[in-house]
DNA sequence: ACTATCTAGTTCGATATCGAATTATAGGAG
DNA sequence: CTCCTATAATTCGATATCGAACTAGATAGT
């Protein structure tokens, strides 16, 4: 029984850590919120400006248009964000946070937060930042890469 | 502008990687192949077991029964997995490769091998072996505290 | 100006995924 | 033997996700 390759192994354990985390930080949110939106809305918030259109969106979220404009449907409908047309491109849009959008995501972040101690946890902060670095430096590699 | 927790910045760095990986994954598979699938086949494989209960794979992999009801439908009808009753219980169910499920899954291996080399590149052999082993201390604790 | 090309966003069909509800069988308590 | 509970698997409805095809507006080249 031959050992699978590292970099196999890493991404195996990646993908793993990925689904669990993400299925714990739903079933934490609010009710009808999703990974997804919650992202939105936090990348929203941390951003300067106080509006971005939905292809800076889906680029910096690292997800397809197609997504994008199906998850801002969603939180359109149900106000957290506002999408008005971009006065300076008749093909573009502008999303920003609405007042409820900004709670939601502090709620989100209420909700989520005693789940963070789990993984404060199970590496000490040394550990913790070593492997953020490492992380880092392979999405950065990884991001270059995607042709 | 709060930097966020390292925590949760680890988990971003990770959904990110995964999203990033798995898609260049999914690219480079056999047509009709999907990572969901490709791992399934990878699962009966390894195993020693010739055959497993569509429940055990579910566990393994992490994912609900209701994924996995669905991932291997759609391996059984291409005929890459067989999936007969369990004669010891009547509720059970055994799957297991078939010849051509063993073929398909050589090939998705050969399809992504040429892939690996770029993670290889980002890290360092010693980087790559400290990383894995921190996401595997991180993956057993998350893992742990699933109830 | 005109056309060719590029870009923004949407729509469509497919797969993955979950939780909740459902069906059928197994096992244990009386 | 009967009933109650636990477990295996499926079905259902919702969301996320992609690539491909499409519409509409913008830009450049001649």
């Amino acid at each position: 029984m031959t050992e699978d390759p590292k970099a196999f192994q890493l991404f195996t354990e990646i993908g793993i850590i990925d689904q669990l985390a993400g299925n714990a930080f739903e079933r934490a949110l609010p009710a009808g919120m999703t990974r997804a939106q919650f992202t939105v809305l936090h990348h929203l918030h941390r951003r300067a400006a106080p509006s971005q259109s939905p292809a800076a969106l889906a680029d910096a979220i690292q997800v397809s248009r197609a997504t994008m404009t199906s998850t801002l449907g969603r939180l359109a409908a149900r106000g957290l964000v506002a999408i008005d047309p971009n006065p300076a491109d008749g093909r573009g849009k502008q999303v920003r946070l609405t007042a409820a959008g900004e709670a939601m995501r502090r709620d989100c972040i209420a909700a989520v937060a005693p789940l963070l101690p789990l993984a404060e946890s199970a590496l000490r902060p040394d550990q913790l930042d070593h492997a953020l670095a490492l992380l880092r430096a392979l999405r950065t590699a990884l991001d270059a890469a995607r042709d």
